[in-house]
DNA sequence: GGAAAGCGCCAC
DNA sequence: AAACGTGGCGCTTTCC
């Protein structure tokens, strides 16, 4: 059963059934969303599809009320797919928009989502309606008549069950987005302060270096003879011009071809700059709130960092997050996420993920036998007759159109050995080079490049030609890895044991999950993880012989991992 | 004085 | 060993 839904901006709203060709059921006004939709999906039997315009407008206070969903429709991430499908990526696809187009009308711009609007901004219970429909429209019509259509159109297509695959686990991962963005990933204040002082010394006044950064700047002017901001790569290229070693950037691999001095003091002071500047005391404060009551007594203060994911915000599919660099927590302050204290972290790692995929979809017998193994790459090494290393780079080669260097020697074996798996992805190539769209697995389909016949004529059209053949190859593979990923949070959301409230799944980059469980499901969490990673296979792949092996571990800290 | 470009590094 | 895909983001420099 799917039930339509729309809020008043006050708690309430207003729900519809929609029968599959029965007439749609009356509506149903609500003055309490929350316990509707709570009531309806504990109501026995299978949980409802939700069909709403947007995950993030409604769920976010769903979730802060206590409710979560199983299954939803989002509108606007579909309509968004299935725009896409047709290479109109840069069509607005807000239900608003959608609903336009069905009528004729002007299209409305989507709207802008500014930073926090997510879980992490203060509870404003249903915020003021943010539909792009024009004053005036029934928003429940509008949003069954889009939902209607866009059925539809997802019928219409060559591979419609491909689609509304693809359509349900976007959708899903919304909704995980949104209660991950609630939970938060735990964070101990105290123990990311603690890194930073060991590292860069104790927290300087705003404004002032810290003193280990200080001191390797005032190191770095000694040596070179006046003052030099290690922070100003112009400044950093003319003192090593100075010292007599020119370098055409400053980048960390040039300097470290080079022997002086300088040298070191610069690596090291790059090294600390940027962990003071991207994930210092700063960041700390910005994106890591303490847990109301979490600092009494003796035990730790417990935190919480709550990234902004933004689904579907990478063309591939991949997520993408606001504010915080959720996507890149470097290993250095890893240790500041801990468990709380009775509860484990269970961390799932999809391992060598893309070679796989590319395996399970272009059938090529050879690289299916190797990625049957738990180790595709030292079965490859086998194959090629070469280390693990050099097998490994030869085929990361062919999934990035790589050509120069190491790996030049090694593509020519690679496309005798696997030809259908070189054929995929070259084919994918070919196809960009021409200025074409390619599709992953389930359809999602790579942006339609711009002014195609101006990129062609300008000075640098072949360079810009290649790079387009390399995006469509990587996109085939990637994309298709990103839902894979999809469906198994989508899978896990519905095999993990309940949790108490801050429990469950907690963090998500692109191949790979962490959970906050209570110690004592752990065993039950462990198990559910594997449950997911065979049903995700199945779904996607039917019967083929690779396996997506995931290396599962439980502890209490994510540095451990 | 703020926006945007350029650089560089972090993650997968 | 070093130019090969997707991103976020902070700092400096340049532009208006």
């Amino acid at each position: 059963m799917r039930i339509a839904v729309v809020s008043d901006g006050d708690g309430g709203g207003w729900l519809r059934e929609l029968g599959d060709g029965t007439p749609p059921a009356p509506v149903r006004r609500v003055g309490d969303l929350a316990a509707a939709v709570r009531e309806a999906e504990h109501s026995g039997g299978q949980p409802p599809r939700w069909v709403w315009a947007d995950t993030e407008d409604l769920y976010p206070d769903l979730v802060r009320a206590g409710v979560r969903v199983s299954r939803c429709h989002d509108a606007s991430l579909t309509e968004a797919l299935l725009l896409g499908y047709r290479a109109r990526h840069t069509e607005p696809h807000s239900l608003g928009a959608a609903w336009a187009r069905l009528h004729d009308l002007p299209v409305p711009d989507d709207p802008v989502r500014p930073l926090g609007e997510g879980t992490a901004a203060q509870p404003a219970l249903f915020e003021a309606d943010r539909s792009t429909l024009p004053p005036g429209t029934d928003r429940l019509d509008a949003l069954v008549e889009v939902h209607a259509d866009q059925r539809g159109r997802i019928s219409g297509l060559p591979s419609p069950d491909r689609m509304a695959l693809l359509v349900a686990v976007e959708s899903a991962g919304a909704l995980a987005a949104v209660e991950m963005s609630h939970d938060g990933l735990p964070w101990r204040p105290e123990v990311h302060d603690r890194v930073l002082t060991e590292i860069l010394g104790p927290r300087p006044r705003s404004g002032q270096r810290p003193p280990v950064l200080a001191d390797l700047a005032a190191q770095i002017s000694e040596v070179v003879g006046h003052e030099v901001n290690p922070d100003s790569p112009a400044q950093v290229l003319r003192a090593m011009a100075w010292v007599g070693h020119p370098v055409a950037s400053t980048r960390s691999w040039v300097l470290e071809g080079v022997d002086h001095p300088l040298v070191p003091l610069l690596l090291r002071y790059k090294e600390l700059a940027r962990l003071y500047s991207a994930n210092g005391w700063a960041w700390l404060e910005t994106w890591v709130r303490e847990l109301p009551g979490g600092g009494t007594g003796d035990g730790p203060r417990l935190g919480r960092f709550r990234p902004d994911y933004v689904v579907g915000g990478v063309v591939s599919g991949r997520w993408a997050t606001r504010g915080g660099g959720a996507l890149q927590i470097p290993r250095s302050v890893r240790s500041a996420v801990r468990a709380d204290p009775g509860w484990v972290l269970v961390r799932a790692d999809a391992g060598q993920l893309e070679p796989r995929v590319l395996a399970a979809v272009s059938g090529d017998g050879a690289l299916a036998a190797a990625a049957a193994e738990e180790d595709l790459y030292a079965r490859l090494a086998a194959h090629v007759g070469d280390d693990r290393e050099r097998a490994k780079i030869g085929l990361l080669a062919a999934m990035y159109g790589q050509t120069s260097g190491d790996a030049a020697p090694l593509l020519a074996t690679m496309r005798r050995l696997y030809p259908h798996a070189l054929e995929y992805v070259d084919a994918a190539a070919r196809t960009g080079e021409g200025g074409g769209i390619v599709r992953s697995w389930l359809g999602r389909t790579s942006p339609a490049p711009g002014d195609w016949a101006a990129t062609v004529a300008a000075a640098d059209g072949d360079r810009r030609r290649r790079a387009h053949g390399r995006f469509t190859r990587n996109f085939v593979v990637q994309a298709t890895a990103a839902e894979w990923a999809l469906v198994l949070l989508a899978a896990l959301r519905q095999e993990l044991p309940e949790t108490p409230e801050g429990g469950g799944i907690v963090f998500f980059v692109h191949d790979e999950v962490v959970l906050h469980v209570p110690a004592d499901l752990a065993e039950e969490a462990v198990r559910a993880i594997d449950r997911a990673q065979t049903r995700t296979r199945r779904i996607l792949f039917g019967d083929t012989p690779v396996r997506f092996p995931l290396a599962v571990s439980v502890t209490d800290c994510y540095a451990d991992l």
